[in-house]
DNA sequence: GCACTCCTGACCAAAGCAGTCAGGAAAGTC
DNA sequence: GACTTTCCTGACTGCTTTGGTCAGGAGTGC
């Protein structure tokens, strides 16, 4: 249940090539504007192309640029490129588990846990992201003030 | 973003216990009853007490048992107690994430996401879950189809 | 031909995951 | 008080993932 250093860059380099509009970017542009490793996000960008999230072209004037305009890229998309599936029980999809006893509905549970989080990664796109106007459905989890600090319910500990 | 196996176990564990009303039951039986190897089920019962969700007896006729009535206890709760903060970013809470250039509007999305995913897992009790009695928000979130079945939206791979 | 940039595989240390093993410590029973 | 039962705890293990670095090859543009 957390994000990865490689998703979160993955997002971040993808949203610096939604920004800017015509041209290849270099992945050392990238690299700087997002303070991320040059060598380490290379191989994300890499694994970017291989989903054919983003195209690139070597030599000068080289560099990556989205493959689709920025808003028919979610960032589900991006996730999924670098992470794999979204929320995997034990490594297999939550719809296709068993469960016996007294867990006999955990999966209907799981599978509506994948869909809340559906609900926000696929509805964003890289063009809300830039530009900051984010869909209705995050808006509105945003604005509750719980949504912005660790654990309110229990007694337990952060997040 | 995905869900271990120890955290799939937990919730399993603490549901049969949620079940079984009055009287401690011995880890073997819960092991048994939801397929647990039953030295890690221990070791996950230890953690669960720790953070206050179990409480436990050794001995003849010891064993585990709630420490809160099951319509107190959530999904998260337990989850967090052996996975830690749901929803982490680069293992440090989103909302404390500083963004420049043009990813900054990259922490409202995941405290979004956080906030999508606490809305399912701190309005499931286990009690919701032994009775199957799911909450509205889950029961919307299941009903819709394209939650059944993998990655719908773009061309790309499974959930 | 040369500079530039991406492409790729190999490698690495540290941490996390999914357990197993061995023994100790309380609680109840006889 | 001995004995059994059950939890409690730490140590250990093998494997994979995470978060990178290093070195070199291959295509592109001038």
């Amino acid at each position: 249940m957390r994000v990865s250093a490689k998703a979160d860059y993955a997002v971040r380099a993808a949203a610096e090539l939604a920004a800017a509009d015509e041209g290849p970017v270099k992945g050392e542009r990238l690299a700087e504007a997002q303070e991320i490793p040059l060598q380490f996000l290379e191989h994300i960008l890499l694994e970017l192309k291989h989903h054919g999230i983003v195209r690139a072209r070597r030599g000068a004037k080289g560099g990556y640029w989205l493959a689709r305009p920025a808003d028919e890229v979610t960032i589900a998309d991006v996730v999924r490129a670098v992470e794999g599936p979204i929320a995997d029980v034990q490594s297999t999809p939550p719809e296709a588990i068993e469960y016996r006893g007294n867990s006999e509905h955990l999966r209907e549970v799981w599978v509506a846990v994948r869909a809340s989080l559906r609900s926000v990664l696929e509805e964003v796109t890289l063009a809300n992201l830039v530009s900051g106007e984010l869909p209705p459905v995050v808006e509105e989890l945003i604005s509750q003030p719980d949504a912005w600090h660790a654990s309110t319910s229990t007694k337990e500990m952060t997040s």
